[in-house]
RNA sequence: GGGCGAUUAGCUCAGUUGGUUAGAGCACCUGCCUUACAAGCAGGGGGUCACAAGUUCGAAUCUUGUAUCGCCCACCA
């Protein structure tokens, strides 16, 4: 029993150390490459074969922002696809996860602008091209922080194929797939309302908008009727007196000063005889027209609606109507400007107060209302948005969306949970074109070139050297950059395009052009992502899949919560709630972090993070550990596994394959429809609770005897190696640390000779013996549990302690089982701590503290130890109980349509059990009419 | 205003087509340092499955309604 076998391994698990001692050696090893899995050059129609015949897998990591740093979001995000490209690599397949970041246009900016600023300087004064290598320069230097972090958290992608959305070569794709939709007219340039964050200085997308629900204020204005198209201060003056006014109801007053209209419905008996009459527009003294138009609503606020067609998006819409001017009064830092006259300068804030104070002393103010309403906000920077006229480039994308509605409706795309396809859809039927222009410098620059003569626009890969429709050289470059979602739509085919055979299609004018990568790797298999990106990212990579590559991006999204705090509260660094995944990763290693975050993961609801379950996988670390000191200590340091068992298999070695075999189909099942919970449920059941809990105890009476020493010794080494098989996509770095150690110190006929780690060991299958036999030793061995959980309890409930040794005999109703039980005699004593343990057939002359159980009775010679009284009312309880019991199965079985109506073999074992339970009591009354 | 989801032990959650006396982890109580592991072992208490009605021989599970909570979408000024 020398320790000398597993000297090197340490006495006490310590999960420091393991991410950096096998990180480095499986990617500097090449064990996250594809290629792994494959032999010699394979070629596109290979490739497409293997891509069939689904034995290669792959799939493409959102693409995390280059400024961000690893938050519980992507610890959970990335473990999941781990799991998942972990164990597609152990079942052979071709397997690639492909990592990379994303350039983030708003968010990298504001990084480098806020350096600059500490400079005391800003990127005005610099000039975009400074600015531009200044932001490349940052990245170089500081951005990707993240990408050594990943490391940390152990994921296994491969780093060969990592991508920027703004490398060269994805650059390339974002300018074909621009200059290809604006030819197809699906890319088009127009004025209209868009929203505008006055913090970030750009246009941002619909879905880029928050609605907030805010307190707000209603405010009731009086807009003066006159007749002249010149009224003087006395004829305004006379109308406001008399009343002779229309009164608007407006949540907006500093927006009033662009106002060109006021608009009623046709139809209101109220105000029908306004129309095509004038008003004044208050403060500025300009006169508007009463124009009829149906959009207004008659029952909300006073029914007269001001028309400001330069910030509203409705107003916008009936001002085009109507032929009304657009007068923008708010600047891009939403600041008045020259055409509000006296607010010019003032913030829209300070000029609604201020207008407000005006109205009010000139008499233009009615009244003020409590309502609430939703205000749009900024979802970077929570600014709230402002809508403003502007020239900008848009997507439209309902064509596009007609597509990538149908490969979800056919099933071609799968989500999981399935219920997201419903909030997929109704986006989708309702999408409306997007906004896709910033007004930022760090992106993607559109390839649309303008002509400074004539005005024309050119749309192209690169810059043309003149005009086509004047000749002139003057031309240039928008100055807007993409919207970032723009290049991650393409993501995941723009990543397996290699740059090199993007260049060749410049020439060719071919584009996309295929290759190997591709052919294996696209459509990928999965998406893993939160649903809060569905719109964002999700839908457009559908959308441009399907209509650049033919072919959808993926087959299957899979959709998870977003990690909350115990109080349900989205984590952010403002509530002072975020978790820092790797503090934690630090404090309990990072194979138990994984696993905790796998287990707290319901299917498709939020997570509540919930630590009090990370200290209990910390100790499943601990308990593996030392499952492996046991083992190992237990065998000759020159033990060699055997291909096979050595000798016959006992009933206990048939009881845990057969439940490795149970739980290898289990997980088998939980993996391929990812119930990522139920996969660490299962292993972690097993290893601890049967494997550990049973087996391994059981084994300490088996290894002592040296007839089935060898065969236990094999049937550990077996089952506790194909456990860290099963476990190891979950928790990498202490199954390779065990796996490996294993490995070098011992002589394996029984696995394959490539699984040096445990990385691209083989995923185990199920153990094959024939039928009858594993049934016949799994139910013996259940039922010696069963005579050992009965002493066990009887002790407990009887308040013997554990270290008192008494005798116990059990009278079998079955001889055979007697007899069974007999040979195992050995276990029972060890395990349950008794001075002995006798079997007989039948329970007549049983003597001592009687208890009925499945197989017979069993009787604990502790008479001298127990007190009457408490046994009586233990045997009270139980008997109790037991009434209730066959109460409850008496009333079924003696209702006729439960008879008529059940299937059959339900019937039976409610009368076996019925059969049973009345034996026992039987048995507890007799014995309570001795005591 | 539309839609989706949730409600099971003190807490966080399982419970896949209706069919054993509804489970787990943590927390709690009792007893054990039994040489793999006290980061452990053994035993135990704790639930009208939100509420109401219905379908059924049988409902945590299916239907309808109610309540509470959460999320998403929506141009009502």
């Amino acid at each position: 029993m020398a320790d000398e076998n597993i000297k090197d391994l340490p006495s006490k698990y310590n999960p420091h150390g393991l991410e950096k001692k096998w990180y480095p050696i499986w990617e500097e090893g090449g064990y996250f490459s594809w290629k792994h899995n494959t032999e010699g050059e394979i070629t596109k129609e290979q490739g497409k074969k293997l891509h069939g015949e689904n034995r290669t897998f792959s799939m493409v990591i959102p693409p995390p922002n280059v400024t961000g740093s690893l938050h519980l979001g992507h610890a959970l995000n990335h473990t999941i696809q781990d799991i998942l490209v972990r164990h597609h690599r152990m079942k052979g397949d071709v397997s690639m996860w492909l990592p990379g970041t994303d350039h983030a246009g708003i968010a990298t900016q504001n990084v480098v602008e806020k350096l600059l600023a500490k400079e005391g300087t800003n990127r005005w004064e610099m000039g975009r091209e400074k600015f531009q290598e200044r932001v490349w320069q940052w990245k170089e230097e500081s951005g990707g922080m993240i990408t050594h972090q990943q490391r940390e958290l152990g994921e296994s992608v491969d780093w060969e194929k990592e991508r920027f959305t703004m490398d060269e070569g994805l650059s390339h794709t974002v300018r074909e797939v621009f200059v290809s939709l604006y030819n197809e007219g699906l890319i088009y340039r127009s004025e209209r309302i868009i929203n505008w964050c006055p913090h970030c200085v750009t246009a941002i997308s619909n879905i880029e908008v928050e609605h907030k629900e805010r307190k707000g204020k209603l405010y009731h204005v009086h807009y003066p009727l006159v007749d002249s198209d010149e009224p003087t201060n006395d004829e305004i003056q006379k109308a406001l007196a008399e009343g002779n006014v229309l009164t608007v109801a407006t949540t907006r007053p500093e927006t009033m000063l662009g106002d060109e209209a006021l608009a009623v419905h046709p139809d209101d008996d109220r105000y029908k005889q306004f129309i095509g009459k004038r008003v004044v527009l208050p403060l500025i003294g300009k006169v508007l027209p009463v124009i009829a138009d149906d959009f207004v609503d008659k029952e909300f606020g006073t029914g007269v609606v001001k028309i400001t067609p330069a910030h509203d998006p409705n107003d916008f819409e009936a001002g085009k109507r109507h032929n009304l001017p657009i007068t923008r009064v708010l600047d891009d830092h939403a600041v008045m400007n020259e055409l509000a006259g006296k607010y010019k300068g003032l913030t829209r804030e300070k000029a609604r107060e201020k207008i407000l104070e005006d109205l009010e002393t000139e008499k233009y103010l009615l009244n003020i209302e409590d309502i609430k309403h939703a205000v749009g906000q900024c979802y970077r920077c929570s600014t709230v948005v402002e809508p403003i006229s502007s020239l900008q480039w848009f997507v439209k994308v309902k064509p596009l969306a007609e597509k990538a509605i149908e490969v979800v409706k056919d099933g071609s795309i799968e989500f999981v949970p399935k219920r997201w396809e419903n909030t997929y859809f109704e986006w989708m039927y309702n999408i409306q074109d997007w906004c896709i222009s910033r007004q930022l410098w760090w992106g993607h620059r559109i390839p649309a070139y303008i002509c400074d003569e004539c005005g024309h626009i050119h749309v192209a890969l690169s810059q043309p050297d003149k005009c086509e429709k004047c000749d002139s050289s003057n031309i240039k470059q928008d100055e807007d950059v993409l919207d970032t979602w723009f290049s991650s739509a393409l993501w995941p085919f723009s990543t397996l395009l290699s740059e090199q055979e993007s260049k060749e299609s410049k020439e060719n004018k071919s584009w996309p052009v295929d290759n190997t990568e591709l052919s294996l790797f696209y459509p990928t298999r999965v998406l893993v992502t939160g649903f809060d990106i569905i719109f964002f990212w999700v839908a457009r990579m559908i959308m441009m899949g399907k209509h650049f590559m033919k072919e959808i991006p993926f087959e299957k999204v899979y959709i998870h919560g977003l990690v909350r705090d115990a109080d349900r509260a989205k984590m952010s660094k403002s509530k002072g709630n975020v978790v820092n995944p790797l503090e934690k990763m630090g404090e309990y290693g990072t194979d138990a972090f994984r696993f905790f975050m796998i287990s707290i993961l319901p299917e498709g609801k939020d997570i509540i993070y919930d630590e009090s379950r990370l200290k209990g996988y910390a100790a499943f670390c601990n308990k593996i550990w030392n499952t492996a000191r046991f083992i190992w200590m237990n065998q000759p340091s020159d033990y060699v596994l055997p291909k096979a068992a050595p000798g016959e298999l006992g009933t206990i070695d048939t009881w845990i394959l057969k439940e490795f075999n149970n739980t290898l189909s289990k997980i088998n099942d939980s993996l391929e429809a990812m119930r990522f919970a139920e996969y660490a449920q299962s292993i972690y059941d097993f290893i601890w609770k049967t494997f550990c809990g049973h087996y391994l105890e059981l084994s300490k009476t088996s290894l002592k005897d040296s007839e089935t020493a060898e065969t236990t010794r094999y049937v550990l080494n077996f089952v506790f190696l194909n456990s860290l098989k099963l476990l190891h996509p979950v928790m990498p770095f202490i199954t390779e640390e065990l796996y490996s150690f294993w490995a070098e110190n011992t002589k394996d006929e029984s696995s394959d000779k490539v699984a040096e780690k445990i990385i691209v060991a083989s995923w185990p299958q199920p153990v094959e013996f024939s039928d009858s036999a594993s049934i016949d030793g799994w139910e013996k061995t259940q039922r010696l549990i069963g005579v050992i959980n009965k002493i066990r309890s009887l002790r407990g409930e009887l308040g013997l302690p554990p270290g008192e040794k008494f005798s116990v005999s059990v009278g079998f109703n079955d001889e055979k089982i007697a007899g069974e039980l007999e040979l195992q005699k050995d276990h029972i004593v060890r395990l349950t701590n008794l001075k002995e343990f006798k079997t007989q057939t039948g329970n007549a002359s049983l003597e001592g503290i009687k208890a009925p159980f499945d197989y017979g009775t069993i009787a604990l010679d502790v008479l001298h130890l127990v007190d009457a009284e408490k046994e009586k009312e233990r045997l009270g309880k139980e008997a109790a109980n037991l009434e209730q019991y066959v109460n409850s199965i008496n009333k079924k079985l003696s209702n006729e349509k439960f008879v008529e109506n059940a299937p059959a073999d339900l019937i039976e074992g409610e009368k076996s059990k019925q059969a049973d339970a009345q034996r026992k009591l039987g048995e507890i009354n007799n014995l309570l009419s001795f005591l």
